[in-house]
DNA sequence: AAAAAACGTTGATAAATGTCAACGTTTTTT
DNA sequence: AAAAAACGTTGACATTTATCAACGTTTTTT
């Protein structure tokens, strides 16, 4: 399981990790499975924990006033799941994230991120990797969102995340994108011609 | 104009700041002076710089087919003025960036901050605790801006950024939400009841 | 002091998107 | 194999928001 980790880091991060780092990060990230639709964070409470995803796709989503689920990320293999605020914060989450499909993390908490951070040099290089790519993909959606219609988004996305396409029905796509299922399917026929 | 900076990487590190420190600083971040409506990156051009905002104001905007702007960042005092995607990538720019009020930035590049970052521990401290309160605000803003109607937007930015509303007129405000000058000031009208 | 530009507001109307209900299809569960 | 749940689509209609044009006020420039 751990492998794939390594793998990861290694691929970020131009320090190899050694047998020693390998077994500090063994140490520290335990694995968690998920069934489809158990939860991994819900709101109230409070993120304890960061997850690599090894295997699977969650969803993360907030719930309004009128019970409507409002779809925040995706994630499926290779990407983190967490709500970063209320892990840094300890402040309760005002987000749920749950499986998509059966899953597999790696599981581990702040503390054990921040200690592992202060003995391997590989870890920092690839968080900070990771928390560029975030804020690049993240501004970009900003801008997408507040810039464009809906179907102009919807292409954006098409092209900017086709494998989410592919892992998840589209009116979860339409609630990550902010629109309603029926909209997303009438600007999906509109495309077609 | 330093010592701003200093006191501002002294108030997000727990490492002071050492003299010899100062001295790296101040060698590598240059002071540049902005007129009102002057540009800091013009869309097309690769961004070279990240600039801390000693003083002042500035807005990050995308123009789209039909010539409208779209405000996608504000920054004043203690803000980072950017284009990371830009920046990292070294592609052109989609944005421009130019300043509100007449501003004062001390701008740094990429490399420079790399090389500044392996010598001077507050400053990697400081950066990511940068890092992670940027994400959890733009986090926000988008769970705001898929969930909420144009009147929720509002209250919850005029919670979060009451500066914003004092240094900005209401059009860019409305550009900043995603929504028109006409919107904004109707809802406003609605509020005041 | 005069002129110009920027700003905010309002009304009339158009366009985009949401809501609700119904239905057929596909997928999952039993 | 049958039943249930999830999914996607469509129509009718309501609501939200955008667009365009006009106008008065404030601020900036000349």
């Amino acid at each position: 399981m751990h492998d794939i980790f390594f793998a990861y880091v290694n691929q970020h991060s131009k320090y190899p990790l050694t047998k020693d780092e390998q077994s500090l990060i063994t140490a520290a990230f335990q694995l968690k499975k998920l069934r489809k639709k158990q939860y991994f964070l819900q709101e109230g409470d409070v993120c304890r924990y960061t997850g690599f995803v090894v295997k699977g796709a969650l969803r993360q989503f907030s719930v309004d006033d009128k019970g409507s689920e409002h779809i925040v990320n995706l994630f499926i293999e290779n990407y983190w799941a967490t709500d970063r605020e209320s892990m840094i914060m300890l402040t309760p989450s005002q987000y749920n994230i749950d499986a998509w499909e059966d899953t597999e993390l790696l599981l581990i908490t702040r503390a054990d991120m921040l200690d592992l951070m202060e003995k391997i040099p590989a870890l920092v290089e690839m968080i900070r990797l990771m928390d560029e790519r975030n804020a690049i993909a993240t501004q970009r959606r900003v801008n997408s969102t507040i810039s464009n219609a809906a179907e102009k988004r919807y292409e954006e996305f098409a092209i900017n995340h086709p494998q989410f396409i592919q892992r998840f029905p589209q009116h979860i796509i339409a609630s990550y994108l902010g629109i309603t299922k029926e909209t997303l399917s009438r600007i999906r026929k509109q495309a077609m011609k």
